[in-house]
RNA sequence: GCGCCCAUCGUCUAGCGGUCUAGGACGUCGCCCUUUCACGGCGAAAACAGGGGUUCGAGUCCCCUUGGGCGCGCCA
């Protein structure tokens, strides 16, 4: 089976493209295939190199490999031409010199008609007479454009759709060459996936009429028509096709949000296709567990806060090791990250570690946890947040104060020595914990929230950590 | 306008004629655990769009209505 992602680079690559690209490469893999990847720029007006480099690093980001070279479509345009040449000669296409004037007025008139807007076929038997002549005397230039069966009807085989019907008279004669000798997309794809053989095609459903109008050109060349499948687009929270004013952002920004990549995978993997009540596979799974027919007719609305729990879930189950791996390699890509790159150490990575498993367990995605892990980071004197503000008051200020001396005279630090210092001076004073503790917790990270409080203590070490609650007590 | 697709809790979904007083997950709301926040545990509210059929029996099959989506370029 070969499959392929064929991406437009004329933006980011967006998430339902993601997600097409992850079905593609989900079963080609399952297969033991081959997912093909090629940029589809025959748009020169709004192809940018910017845009394909996005869409690679998003496809790399998501561990989307595809196999051979990426193959461009622009620079398969002699060969489009070609195949358009060869259809013209064997009167499968024709030549037609309409003014997008009489277009416009054609589209007008069926639709008053109540027909759907089309192209009426008039030039389809004019080649070779005074008509076009005439044509060329005035200097016009033509297109080439298919000549599509008009009677009876196209069906597609619809690994996803089913069996799809489409009355011909409703598929007018699409165009192959434009004026200017340029291939169209509809030609375009047509000759790639045949020229590169694939043999299943994945892509949007907004695509599935076009999948008729390209069966047509298969035919008129002979060729095999390979296997469709169109899923449902992924639609913003009313219910739209998503788009830019929902959010729908390319992979990259989701890389900012910190997300992770396989948790991302199993997220789009389960919108839109489900094996029972099953919600987490691991890509794997995934690659075992997929098929096209359990692929959902109706398009899923994108939900960011079960993509977040999905988040949560995949990076609390991450080793720390691991994670923290993933969460140093991710930094520079986090709103602010970069900074705090530049100051990653050793040092501080040994602290990251040891923090992990308190940390990981607060955060949903690795911007999370790059908040929570930002008391190692900070200066003092500390910024203290709301929460902290109002913890720090004049008599959490006392504790800290009574503690300071107490901590000092430790000789081992480590969590467990200096949870037995607070737990003696509970126990003397009569205080509750939370009423020590919180204020502990605020004079060292600033917040009101963050992993145990003896981990941090330990994690800060000796001098820092007195350092912080000397300040707080002030 | 025409064509095609779709329709179970707010969202993702299970359900493939009787096991459905409709199950799970996210989210929401309670309670418990607890040094905060989380995590975890327990529990609650929450859906078969409407109407006709078919059938002994329909969330499940058919039709219509309604609602939503997508498509209809010398864009891809």
């Amino acid at each position: 089976m070969i499959t392929r992602f064929a991406p437009s680079p004329t933006g980011y690559l967006h998430i339902g493209g993601a997600r097409t690209a992850l079905f593609n490469w989900l079963l080609a893999r399952q297969q033991g295939g081959k997912m093909l990847l090629r940029i589809e720029d025959t748009d020169r007006e709004r192809s940018t190199d910017a845009a394909i480099a996005a869409i690679i690093d998003g496809m790399q980001w998501l561990g989307l490999t595809w196999d051979g070279d990426t193959i461009y479509q622009f620079a398969r345009a002699g060969r489009h031409r070609e195949v358009a040449e060869a259809m013209l000669a064997k009167g499968a296409a024709y030549k037609c010199y309409a003014s997008a004037q009489e277009l416009e007025e054609m589209r007008d008139l069926a639709r008053k008609e109540g027909r759907p807007p089309r192209y009426d076929g008039r030039w389809r038997e004019l080649g070779g007479t005074q008509a076009e002549a005439d044509a060329l005397a005035e200097g016009r230039k033509p297109v080439v454009r298919l000549k599509a069966p008009r009677e009876g009807e196209t069906v597609i085989q619809d690994k996803v759709q089913g069996e799809v019907r489409f009355p011909n008279k409703d598929l007018d004669d699409l165009i192959l060459l434009r004026s200017d000798g340029t291939p169209t997309y509809m030609l375009a794809v047509v000759v790639d996936d045949h020229d590169m053989g694939v043999t299943q095609i994945i892509r949007g459903d907004d695509h599935l009429t076009n999948a008729a109008r390209q069966t047509h050109i298969y035919q008129a060349m002979g060729w095999e028509v390979p296997a469709f499948a169109h899923i449902p687009l992924i639609h913003g929270p009313d219910g739209a096709k998503l788009s830019k004013r929902h959010g729908a952002l390319g992979v990259d920004a989701y890389r900012a949000m910190g997300y992770l990549p396989e948790a991302l995978r199993n997220y789009l993997a389960r919108l839109g296709w489900s094996q029972g009540d099953r919600e987490f596979f691991s890509t794997p799974d995934l690659i075992e567990a997929f098929s096209l027919d359990q692929v959902h007719r109706s398009p899923a609305r994108f939900d960011y806060a079960k993509l977040e729990n999905m988040n949560g879930q995949y990076m609390r189950a991450t080793s720390d090791e691991a994670l923290l791996a993933i969460f140093l390699e991710t930094l520079p890509y986090l709103p602010n990250g970069e900074a705090l790159a530049a100051q990653v150490d050793e040092t501080k990575k040994a602290q990251l570690l040891r923090s992990m498993a308190g940390l990981k367990e607060r955060a949903k995605t690795l911007v999370e946890l790059a908040d929570g892990a930002n008391f190692l980071f900070a200066q003092r004197p500390l910024s203290y947040d709301a929460k902290a503000t109002e913890i720090l008051k004049p008599e959490a200020k006392a504790h800290l104060a009574a503690l300071a001396p107490r901590f000092a005279a430790l000789t081992d630090w480590t969590a467990a020595a200096t949870e037995e210092v607070v737990r003696a001076y509970v126990a003397e004073t009569g205080a509750k914990l939370g009423q020590v503790a919180q204020p502990l917790r605020a004079a060292l990270t600033g917040r009101g929230t963050s992993p145990g409080i003896f981990d941090v203590i330990e994690v800060l070490g000796r001098e820092e950590a007195l350092g912080r609650i000397a300040d707080a007590a002030a």
